[in-house]
DNA sequence: CTCCCCACTCTTTTT
DNA sequence: GAGTGGGGAG
């Protein structure tokens, strides 16, 4: 025995049962990483369990990497064979193999949300759609809710009915497939939708894929949509043993399709599935963590747990209120290089921690005025950089030649006098043809036209008739140096702005380092570097993979982006009503908008360790203009004997910092007694809000009923399925067949 | 074809 | 406040 006994009682009942469903209720702190390890040590050491039939899947690619080191050095020999990686890239993974059965090239581009919008304004010109109207935004936007519920265009144009906007979305949706297909692209959404339909339509790769999988674990599970869920229970539903671990009050991607009825209901999904609550924190002192406790404790919608630790209770939160952000941002500076002068913290102990990306700014020229490493999390990305992204459709372009995004954006930069009007011609020429344009640039002397400007097109397809031919024997570092060279993409930054292409140059630098890195890691894994798999593994990153624990430097970033993290002194700013939480939730008619805020709340303030600094100001700059806001509602539900608003101001600060301990108080004892007022009401209604019945209707007809639908006429149930926010109906039709519908669409009426 | 200026929108969060 | 797109001049 050994490294199992170091589990408490319920991480070791988890560990310990391997075989059939199994939900793992962890809260915050609460060791569900390491519960996952062990359990992935203890299959294969205890349980003989190939390491080959192990998926873990988490959600960033950072977390795969602590995942895998921390079984590497828990197990010892075979750990590289176990799959631990994101839902992503094991969909890309398993498509660069398969999806040729449906019809795509197995070397698809991945677009990102750049390249969706992109093309997202070329459907809305080709189907003459007015953008001031609808804005490409929105249907991106359905769009991908459409697919994360697995909606085909098709079906959403079914159940539109005859809603004039839902009928323009279907139009788009169906286009915007359409051109995806033609470009061999696969946007982010797509990498799982295709994965599911590949599983559901080609038996013999679910099979071969449940026969290598008999064992998956499911991280962040509370956050997974219908998609990932679709995902997961399809690949499970041979072997059956699947663990989900999660915490439903830290789900905060419901904006993205996350479905929190995949955690509340697992039970009813899986029905013989054991269910584990983690509860102990061994990540905070007990007055932080009372803190959180006393925040979640006003959402409705969650299963029951309270967090406690054997921590001591620490310190006291600390809370600030300043006029403007800049305050703020001076003080926590301030504060930052205090405890660091002082020896008592380095840099990587803090982290701030806001809630939307432009409250970064501030910060960052205060660190850079007081010459403090700091390292921002999100934004920008680095690869949604413009120069990168040239420099990548270049890459792209010679990986893809379907890839018209890539093809056009490059075709004239730097600047070879490919004006719009020749691109233009290009572009409707290829489809006339249905042909890519790259195919049309090809045959450019065929088309009508194009007059002076054959030349100059003639010189482009040469020039990456070249590269490609480079591409065959060069490596991808060497062809990168080479498109930089030879296209005099450098010189073209310098003589736009000379400024501006400093920085530029800088990331066009790392871009090299990076595919560097890339090649030295095929090397080390003995695989070949590819250019494809240097494209593949850069559209999957995220921002937070490259955080560093060994850098001495302040984190800043999103409430979103902490969520896994740990700090041992964490700064929440921006704590303001209108900020956070957001306008939009406030102003909202949906009440489970501000109780996402409040999990988001809930997820900042349980990533601090050991110190924790609430701050907000009265006033703002936000869009150019000032707002005032007033300090926000999940201050006052934190108890007020846990927070201290320190003495060290002066004058009329101090005033107003005694002032608004007052109010404090004032508002907790309000709060409290409207707490338990509702608690009570809670209590009363919960029936009525169970979860087990989707939309807290049923349905009025069941397995063998007769039915109607709009469009497809009468027949049979032949099944009901509980899904997440609705049914999953199964109805056998006398004209078109068996169809599957969700019952709050469809409208079906008994007979 | 390119450059420049103006107006407009955006921001809540991201794999 | 910044980034983008559109329109007009050269």
């Amino acid at each position: 025995m050994g490294i199992y006994d170091t589990l408490n009682e319920q991480q070791r009942e988890a560990v310990l049962h391997t075989e059939g469903p199994l939900l793992i209720l962890a809260g915050a702190g609460s060791g569900k990483t390491r519960v996952l390890t062990h359990r992935i040590a203890y299959l294969i050491e205890e349980m003989g369990v190939n390491p080959w039939n192990i998926l873990a899947i988490t959600f960033t690619n950072k977390a795969a990497g602590e995942m895998r080191e921390r079984v590497d050095n828990l197990v010892g020999i075979g750990s590289d064979s176990i799959w631990v990686s994101t839902f992503h890239s094991a969909c890309v993974r398993i498509l660069r193999r398969y999806i040729g059965l449906l019809g795509y090239d197995t070397n698809f581009t991945i677009y990102d949300s750049d390249d969706q919008k992109t093309l997202m304004r070329d459907v809305c010109r080709m189907l003459n759609v007015d953008t001031k109207m609808f804005k490409e935004r929105m249907f991106l936007g359905a769009v991908s809710h459409a697919k994360e519920e697995l909606i085909t265009p098709q079906e959403f144009r079914l159940e539109a009915g005859g809603d004039f906007v839902k009928l323009k979305v279907a139009d788009v949706y169906e286009e915007y497939e359409k051109q995806l297909r033609a470009n061999n692209a696969l946007d982010f959404d797509d990498l799982l939708v295709k994965t599911v339909q590949l599983f559901q339509t080609q038996a013999d790769v679910l099979d071969h894929y449940q026969e290598r999988f008999r064992y998956i674990m499911v991280d962040e599970y509370q956050d997974t949509n219908t998609v990932q869920f679709e995902l997961v229970r399809i690949l499970s539903s041979k072997y059956r043993n699947l663990c989900v671990v999660g915490d439903d009050d830290q789900s905060i991607y419901k904006f993205r399709g996350a479905n929190i009825r995949n955690i509340l209901n697992f039970e009813q999904f899986f029905e013989d599935a054991r269910v584990i609550k983690l509860e102990q924190n061994y990540r905070s002192t007990g007055n932080i963590l009372n803190a959180a406790n006393a925040v979640i404790r006003h959402n409705a919608g969650r299963k029951d747990k309270t967090l406690w630790t054997a921590n001591g209770d620490g310190g006291k939160l600390e809370f600030r209120q300043f006029d403007t952000a800049y305050d703020e941002a001076e003080y926590i500076v301030g504060d930052i290089a205090g405890s660091v002068k002082k020896e008592e913290r380095t840099y990587n102990d803090h982290a701030i921690l806001y809630r939307t990306n432009a409250q970064s700014r501030v910060f960052e020229e205060k660190f850079v005025t007081a010459n403090i490493p700091y390292k921002i999390v999100g934004g920008v990305n680095f690869y949604a950089r413009r120069e990168i992204k040239d420099l990548l459709s270049y890459l792209k372009t010679v990986d893809n030649g379907k890839d018209d995004l890539a093809v056009r954006r490059i075709i004239n930069v730097p600047k070879r006098g490919i004006g719009l009007t020749s691109v233009n011609r290009v572009q409707e020429y290829a489809a006339s043809r249905e042909i890519s344009f790259y195919e049309a640039l090809q045959a450019a002397d065929l088309i009508p036209g194009i007059g002076r400007g054959l030349a100059k097109l003639e010189s482009f397809t040469a020039l990456i008739e070249h590269y490609k031919a480079d591409a065959q024997e060069m490596s991808v570092s060497d062809l990168m140096k080479e498109i930089i060279e030879e296209t005099g993409y450098i010189e073209s930054l310098e003589n736009e702005d000379a400024e501006e292409a400093e920085a530029r140059i800088e990331n066009i630098d790392e871009l090299i380092s990076k595919i560097a890195a890339y090649e030295e890691m095929c090397g080390d894994m003995d695989m070949p570097a590819t250019l494809g798999g240097f494209l593949e593994e850069v559209a999957l990153v995220a921002d937070i993979d490259s955080l560093d624990e060994n850098s001495d430097y302040v984190v800043l970033m999103t409430l979103h982006s902490a969520k896994g993290l740990e700090f041992p002194h964490v700064y929440l700013a921006g704590l303001e009503d209108g900020l956070f939480p957001s306008y939009m939730s406030i102003t909202s008619d949906d009440l489970e908008d501000i109780e996402e805020e409040r999990r988001l709340c809930y997820v900042g303030i349980t990533r601090a360790e050991e110190e924790l600094t609430l701050t907000c100001a009265r006033r703002r700059m936000v869009r150019g203009e000032t707002q005032y806001n007033r300090m926000s509602r999940f201050l006052k539900e934190i108890p007020v004997e846990l927070v201290s608003t320190g003495e060290t101001f002066a004058g009329e600060m101090e005033d107003a910092q005694k002032e608004l301990q007052k109010e404090l108080q004032k508002r907790n004892a309000y709060t409290q007694a409207k707490q338990a007022f509702q608690t009570k009401v809670y209590a009363a209604a919960k029936p009525a809000k169970q979860f087990g019945s989707p939309s807290g209707s049923s349905l009025d007809y069941e397995v063998g009923d007769r039915v109607r639908h709009v469009k497809f006429g009468e027949g049979t149930v032949t099944g009901i399925i509980e899904g997440g926010r609705d049914y999953e109906v199964t109805v056998d039709f006398d004209g078109p067949g068996t169809k599957k519908m969700f019952a709050a669409f469809a409208k079906l009426q008994k007979m």
